[in-house]
DNA sequence: GCCCGACTACTACGAGCGTCGTAGCAAGTT
DNA sequence: AACTTGCTACGACGCTCGTAGTAGTCGGGC
C-alpha cells in the first residue's frame, strides 16, 4: 500500500554527486573527493553506496583496469524532476505556484537568472 | 554522526496535512479525513503518527470532552521552508537558480501565479 | 612460492519510519 | 455488577539507510 518511491537517500545522493561533479571515478576516487568535502566515510561504506546505486540503476560500473569505474546514469536534471515532484505532491497535490513563489520570495536569485526566469515567462506567454 | 534534520517522514507529513487542511481534529477524524483520502490505515497507526508528531513538536495535543484534540504547531509554510531548503542543499548546494527555472519550465504554473510572479521579480529589481 | 597491498563480496547493526496489535482504563448500557 | 464501546499507552516487526568490519581474491615484488 504505501510506499516507498524513495529510491535515494541522502548519503547515496552525496556520492552520485560526485560523480556527476567529477566524471567516472573509481571507489577510492570517489571516497577521496567525499573527504575534500568534509564527508569522512570509509572505503567499504563508499563501496556500499555506488553498489546499492547500480543497483537501484543510478550508475553504471565498468571493469577497469585495476578497479571499478563507476559513472552515472541518471542525470542531475532527472533526479531534480523527480524530487521536486515528490515535493510538491507532499506539500500541495503537485501544485507548483506556491512553492516557485516560495523560492523566489525567499532564495537569493543571481540576476543572471532572474533574467533567464523572465525570459522564459515571455515564452510562457506566447501559449 | 550524520545528522537527520529528516524530522518529518512523508506518512506523517500526510497526517499533519490533514490538520492543515481541516483544522484541530481527534484522532478517529483523522483517520477518517485520511480514509476519504484514499489512505487506509489502522486507527492506532494514526494514534501514533499524531503522538509522535507530538514529540517532535509539529502538533499539540489538547485534552477535549472525551478524546484529545490535536491541532497543527508547525505551518505549512515554514515545514515548506525547510523542505524546500534541504532539497537545495541537496542537489545544487543551496543554489535555489535551478529549481527554479526547472518549476517555470516543466510544471504548470496557472496565469495568476504567473502574474504574482512577474510581480514579485520587479520589486526585486528595485533592491 | 609466499607475502603485501588493493579491490570486491557478504554480513551486520542501530536508528527511523510505516504499520499495527494488545492491554488497560473510563464511562455509558442493561 | 457485568458488558460494551471508545480511547490511550506500549511494544513490536519488517524495511531502508548510513556506516562499517571481515573475509576472500588477484596481481606484483622478493
Amino acid at each position: 500500500m504505501s510506499k516507498k518511491e524513495h529510491e535515494l537517500g541522502e548519503a547515496e545522493l552525496g556520492v552520485l554527486r560526485v560523480l556527476w561533479d567529477q566524471g567516472p571515478l573509481t571507489v577510492r576516487e570517489v571516497m577521496e573527493v567525499l573527504h575534500e568535502r568534509g564527508r569522512k566515510v570509509a572505503y567499504t561504506t563508499v563501496l556500499t553506496f555506488l553498489t546499492r546505486l547500480e543497483q537501484k540503476g543510478f550508475v553504471k560500473a565498468d571493469k577497469g583496469d585495476q578497479a571499478y569505474v563507476y559513472r552515472a546514469k541518471a542525470s542531475r536534471a532527472s533526479v531534480t524532476k523527480s524530487r521536486v515532484r515528490a515535493l510538491l505532491d507532499e506539500l500541495y497535490d503537485g501544485a507548483a505556484g506556491p512553492v516557485v513563489l516560495h523560492l523566489v520570495e525567499n532564495e537569493r536569485l543571481t540576476p543572471g537568472e532572474i533574467d533567464q526566469l523572465r525570459r522564459l515567462m515571455d515564452e510562457l506567454d506566447k501559449k
